[in-house]
RNA sequence: GCGGCGUUAGCUCAGCUGGUAGAGCUCUCGGUUGUGGUCCGAGCGGUCGUGGGUUCGAGUCCCACACGUCGCCCCA
């Protein structure tokens, strides 16, 4: 190190540093998750961030492997990409053992993401996101469970039904009405792209937009709404179904949505989105659908697959503008300061027997004098200050302070635990 | 990849049409040696994002770049 240019402190672009303030909130919210995915049967599983670059080239659209993947070689010349999402290594781990898996699997994996592109609101070059599939089912009610699952995550933080509305569409119903109206397969995807960029669009150019793809007066939008073939019809009631079922669980926010697209990938169902309510959150919050083919990819017969996605930065700013954040605070509740150095020894046995007792308990390893050491504690956020020294290992007893209310106690050590317990 | 706005002390910001920098908070020390927060006093702390240009003189004007932020493209 020469003494030439200070080393910049700031994180790389688009990425952030945890503090454990942050780090610990979001491990808050991970936790509310994993309870929840737990408690309906899912297991959590991981992977490593690398992967070989083949797995997105395979699957995805040349624009997004080249441009908003972090891609480089590796010393062995081996194409090596940090994974974008988690599906594409969900598949190839099931396929690996797909004769060995017990289906329908229900998993689930939180985890880092990375996505070369210009940060902005709700997007980062790298970012959280929960993945939750469940893998082997091809029945409606599969996806019915991964929509339950999206709504009773939510429901966990304290949402209520206002806070959130589920849209979901079908894209073998879009697809049939592209059919009905007579599109190739590229004004198809042309079409399903003008769709899902309507929310986007001033209504008079979506207007101008959809008239290149009406026949017979009609585009395929207009088809869904008059119901206008058997197929149409069919599918329109199967996604209805759906949808009053889950209604009739009392999830009375899930809408039919036809605008819902969810890109142009590996979809080949049931799709839907999660949005807030408050407009201040534009992004969707959770997304998701069926994808049958995917694991397919891998060879052997095709395994269905139905599963949603939901990020850590949209999650955040929805609990935040809904005031949901969790408050869980990992700090230690018990400050031990020592009046002089030859005390810390005492000290640490004093630690021991309240620790024991479940209280989360720091000794002090400084020369600072006491004041001063009660003045660290508070700004730490402790409660409860506690100095130990040669006088009360003599009287087994300690002046328990409570530092936001100011109040003071002599107690018996043995009543310690008890007493911080009942937040005197 | 494109565009708007921004970048001045650790933090939040002020600095009029160019004349070599301020506030509040934080932090450190003190107000007598086993008890914080309030109060009082003192102090530390800035090559004004970086690099060029215009000018006698640039925090201030111009250009480029970096980063942040918001949007566009895209969104697995």
């Amino acid at each position: 190190m020469s003494d030439k240019e200070p080393l910049s402190a700031e994180p790389y672009k688009g990425v952030r540093d945890f503090y454990p303030e942050d780090w610990t909130r979001l491990q808050a919210c991970f936790e509310v998750i994993r309870k929840v995915l737990r408690s309906y049967g899912f297991e959590e599983y991981n992977a490593s961030p690398l992967e070989r670059a083949e797995l997105y080239e395979s699957k995805t659209s040349e624009e997004i492997v080249n441009e908003q993947t972090y891609t480089f070689t590796d010393r062995g010349d081996r194409r090596v990409t940090l994974r974008p999402e988690m599906t594409p290594t969900l598949a190839r781990m099931v396929a690996a053992k797909r004769r060995e898996l017990v289906y329908p699997l229900r998993w689930f994996s939180i985890g880092n993401r990375f996505r070369y592109e210009r940060p902005q609101k709700g997007r980062l070059r790298e970012f959280y996101q929960v993945d939750v599939d469940i893998i082997g089912a091809a029945d409606a009610k599969a996806e019915g469970e991964a929509v339950v699952m999206a709504y009773e995550i939510l429901k966990a933080f304290g949402a209520q039904n206002a806070d959130f509305t589920i849209k979901a569409n079908s894209r073998k119903l879009l697809n049939a009405a592209c059919e009905a109206v007579g599109l190739s397969a590229d004004e198809t995807t042309a079409y399903l792209g003008l769709v899902d960029r309507r929310n986007k669009m001033d209504a008079e150019k979506f207007e101008a937009a959809r008239g290149e793809y009406r026949r017979n007066g009609k585009d395929p939008l207009e088809v869904i709404e008059a119901h206008d073939t058997d197929a149409v019809e069919a599918e329109y009631q199967q996604l209805m179904g759906l949808i009053e079922a889950l209604k009739a669980r009392g999830m009375d926010n899930v809408v039919f949505d036809p605008s819902v697209v969810r890109g142009f990938l590996y979809y080949t169902g049931l799709v839907f989105e999660v949005f807030d309510t408050n407009p201040e959150n534009p992004r969707a919050l959770i997304g998701g659908g069926r994808y049958d083919g995917l694991v397919a990819l891998f060879g052997g017969d095709p395994i269905p697959a139905v599963g949603f996605a939901m990020g850590d930065v949209t999650l955040i700013d929805f609990l935040t503008t809904h005031n949901l954040l969790p408050s869980e605070s990992s700090a230690p509740e018990l400050y031990i300061g020592t009046p002089s150095e030859e005390d810390i020894g005492l000290a640490q046995g004093f630690a021991e027997i309240v620790r024991t007792a479940g209280v989360r308990a720091m000794v002090n390893i400084t020369d600072r004098s006491l004041s001063d050491q009660i003045r660290e504690a508070a700004k730490r956020g402790i409660r409860y200050f506690a100095a130990y020294g040669a006088g009360e290992e003599e009287s087994g007893t300690v002046r328990l302070k409570n530092l936001e209310s100011g109040f003071e106690e002599e107690r018996p050590i043995a009543d310690v635990a008890a007493a911080i317990r009942s937040g005197s």
